[in-house]
DNA sequence: CGCGAGCTTGATGCCGATCAATGCATGTGG
DNA sequence: CCACATGCATTGATCGGCATCAAGCTCGCG
């Protein structure tokens, strides 16, 4: 039963992830309009800077935690790239989703303070550590912070209840194109294009993440390339034709 | 747009859903070790028993609440079944859960102060009407009642991810099985048996949440009654070797 | 330069979808 | 009480989409 019972070298003795304490403000954060702090007033915002005391830097390739270990804190990503993955005892798994700057990490693990899914950089990346006993406490002073955060959580679980309905009834090119269309939304969101991107994670993840095999969903790029949807050089995604991708996923009863 | 836009009967002209306010108390409610107030002082109980001011009929068929509709409060199952489903715009839905005594519905209503999927009475029910700004606040003044109801949302999101899980990398019989085991593990939570239950939704509904078609399912039940796993009668179902359903679902690799 | 991780592409096979017919239980009206 | 309709479940035959197996290919890097 101890899945993960080593620190990742064994050999150096190096700590599990580099660890650093860096002083960083929500009040001036770039990403404060993505973030836990959305909407709150400056005054709220200067008690976030309290709570968000550190962060830490998490090397592509690096978990942020691991299914079993003890849940402590949250983590807002600062920058760089997540995924998360659930798996099973019988060695399955399964990404479970993929974040970028401003969202949060670890709302798994409140439900019985351990975590329940690995969180794994996709490339060099850092992170806020937002520590959940002082957010509980902070919550219960300012209803806004409150407020945001529970819709923070039902968030997610919508968010969850979409992949299902894809996972469930769509068809390999449909979720490929779900995929994409919301990939792009959420760079869009954060000022990159809307039609050009770099995928930061493989083939494998992607299936893993749609319930496909890295063939298929390899299979499934090249038939958008040929169709005209999109250019596809190896992790550069160029979308030529985003109407095309929207029709796939919802006229997909045609 | 406008999908759900009529009462469910024009012709009488009678409201929704039959509805009533009986006064309830959580004090008393012998589902409250496994409601939203687990663990709660009798003090903090006692509180709760003047926010869960009524509770609300809502007959086979009916639906609690549809996506589209304003949220305000969480209901609390008392007694029936339920299932929620999301469904696309080109028509799909897929059925995201089913609730039991003591589970929770409308969470996903947070989010954005509406409901973004369907709550559908499986056969005669009863919930806990509880109104959300209500919540909010006597949170806001009782620790364990936060704690508790993030332990609530963070517990949705994880038990999401197994179903991911089960969507993206399990077939169709440890799909089933799997199904099977997680409904009579919470109905023996709630005292009935393990090993004798009746189905309370159709094979479609199954198939559904499964991500099958109605006929694996049945075909999957059929198979599974052949192997000496089930004895099935329609929706009576016996469990005959609880150990090889296990197997079924963990041991798949071998 | 050569190795390896990741990606592409082809050939084949299987699981589950689809189409179709029948069976079974419940309810309704004659 | 029977005839019939209706909704749900079972079972069979066939089909198709994706998995699987198996080569090559590309690109970055020691």
């Amino acid at each position: 039963m101890p899945a993960h019972d080593t620190a990742h070298c064994p050999m150096t003795g190096m700590s599990r992830v580099k660890q650093e304490a860096f002083k960083v403000a929500c009040s001036s954060c770039n990403l404060r309009e993505l973030c836990l702090p959305v909407g709150l007033s400056r005054d709220d915002l200067e008690k976030m800077d309290a709570l968000v005391a550190t962060r830490r830097a998490v090397p592509r390739g690096e978990t942020l935690f691991r299914s079993g270990d003890a849940f402590q804190s949250l983590y807002a990503v600062r920058t760089g790239f997540f995924k998360t993955c659930v798996s099973s005892e019988d060695g399955r798994d399964q990404v479970t989703g993929f974040q970028m700057a401003g969202e949060l990490l670890g709302l798994d693990g409140i439900s019985n303070d351990r975590h329940s899914c690995d969180a794994v950089a996709l490339e060099d990346s850092q992170v806020c550590v937002i520590p959940f006993a002082d957010l509980e406490e902070l919550a219960r002073e300012f209803t806004d912070l409150q407020r945001q955060f529970n819709k923070i959580m039902s968030r997610e679980i919508v968010r969850d209840h979409g992949v299902m309905l894809l996972l469930g009834s769509m068809r390999a090119e449909e979720r490929l194109a779900a995929f994409l269309l919301n990939l792009t939304q959420r760079l869009q969101a954060r000022g990159f294009s809307p039609s050009s991107l770099i995928l930061r994670m493989t083939r494998e993840e992607i299936g893993s993440y749609l319930g496909l095999k890295l063939e298929t969903v390899s299979r499934t790029f090249s038939k958008f390339q040929d169709e005209g949807l999109l250019e596809v050089k190896q992790r550069q995604i160029r979308i030529l034709n985003q109407g095309g991708l929207h029709q796939l996923v919802n006229g997909a009863a045609c």
